[in-house]
DNA sequence: GGCGAAGTGGAGCATTTTTCTCCGCTTCAT
DNA sequence: ATGAAGCGGAGAAAAATGCTCCACTTCGCC
């Protein structure tokens, strides 16, 4: 049985995941650990004792990031009623987590699909996300052509922080901005569809 | 007098800023010349004989972005008359143009604001730009609230290529569709205004 | 309030990555 | 055919990064 950390010990660790996943998301993968420490407000010492290596790290990065969208997604479908607003929430919140900007980071370097312990949640996650998709569209509240993967990948260029010389919650705040404009153009699209929810009916 | 380039020292010059024009798109200015050198198919001993440093090869490569985009708006502006056509032809070929990917990978390192070479080009082309978003905005064709700003960050976020596995071509094809359901949203967004034309018109 | 286990920080060495020079060989253009 | 221009890439030098180690501090229990 594993003990229960110290108190000082968890707040460093929950920390250090948070500057990993700000440093992450602005600068990708590779990030020195120091600097990740020096954000953290720990020593490079702490850090290696927490996670061993980079991939640790970032291992504990994605479930953390996964886990939070799975949640996300969750309180979303829940706590909504109408499915167009039960979408733009899960965006809105799926921005705030960071959790657009930090996955796709890590893409490159740990495996989200096969790993045994990250894979399971990652496929819960789809799931819900794509029910809350499924369930706008039926809605007439989403265009048909517009895909899951579609929305995923806007919802990933939005959330990654732009270049340039702006201070980072500068840079979240325009993000959020451009989401909004993103849910309107949504929004615009499927209202100026021809309805297709006849061809829906159950004949007779 | 600079006398004329060697012939095949003129394409070596331009497959190098190629290459360069797409490692920066895709990693960021800080990749290793070497790579960019292998990429364009020369020795390193070449890169360095045309860019002396890092710099010069990346503010090269900003003038080159910069002078393609005015040269892009341009041919928009000019070619066609519907004012939406004018904009949507704008964007795309900047998307092809990777100068949405390029410029902003360089904010970091290169001055573009207050270099004496760039500053001017840089300024015509945002001129340029600008007017062709205005002339759609009065034309009904753009929503009000979406500025230059907007409408070019969204065009960097649509233009940087995402993390992960996929080639590149796919990457790029995979804008291209998000760049249309940008477009569309526009339009659509603008379709379902309120007309305030009226205020517009010359009262009596 | 004392004690041992748990935790901390960061100097510094090892390793990897990146830069950039140098020069013998090749190619172009006349 | 010739010489000026250009080429390539080995490898020395420098910079960035990874990671260990251990003397010191803090926590939490009695």
């Amino acid at each position: 049985m594993a003990r229960p950390m110290r108190a000082d010990a968890r707040r460093n660790q929950e920390q250090i995941l948070l500057a990993a996943r700000d440093l992450v998301a602005e600068r990708g993968p590779d990030v020195p650990l120091d600097e990740v420490a020096r954000r953290a407000g720990v020593g490079i010492g702490t850090l290696y004792r927490r996670f061993p290596d980079r991939e640790a790290l970032l291992h504990a990065l994605a479930l953390d990031a996964l886990t939070r969208t799975v949640a996300a997604a969750h309180a979303a479908a829940e706590q909504e009623t109408d499915p167009f607003d039960a979408l733009a929430r899960y965006l809105r919140e799926a921005l705030e987590l960071r959790v657009s900007a930090v996955l796709p980071a890590l893409m490159d370097v740990v495996d989200l699909g096969n790993d045994p312990e990250l894979g399971p949640v990652r496929e819960k996650s789809a799931r819900l996300v794509r029910s809350i998709l499924d369930r706008a569209r039926t809605a007439g509240a989403l265009p048909h052509d517009v895909t899951f993967e579609d929305v995923g990948m806007m919802l990933v260029r939005i959330a990654r922080p732009l270049p340039g010389p702006l201070p980072a919650e500068a840079k979240h705040e325009l993000a959020r901005r451009h989401l909004e404009l993103f849910i309107r153009g949504l929004g615009a699209l499927a209202a100026g569809e021809p309805a297709v929810a006849a061809e829906l009916r159950v004949p007779g």
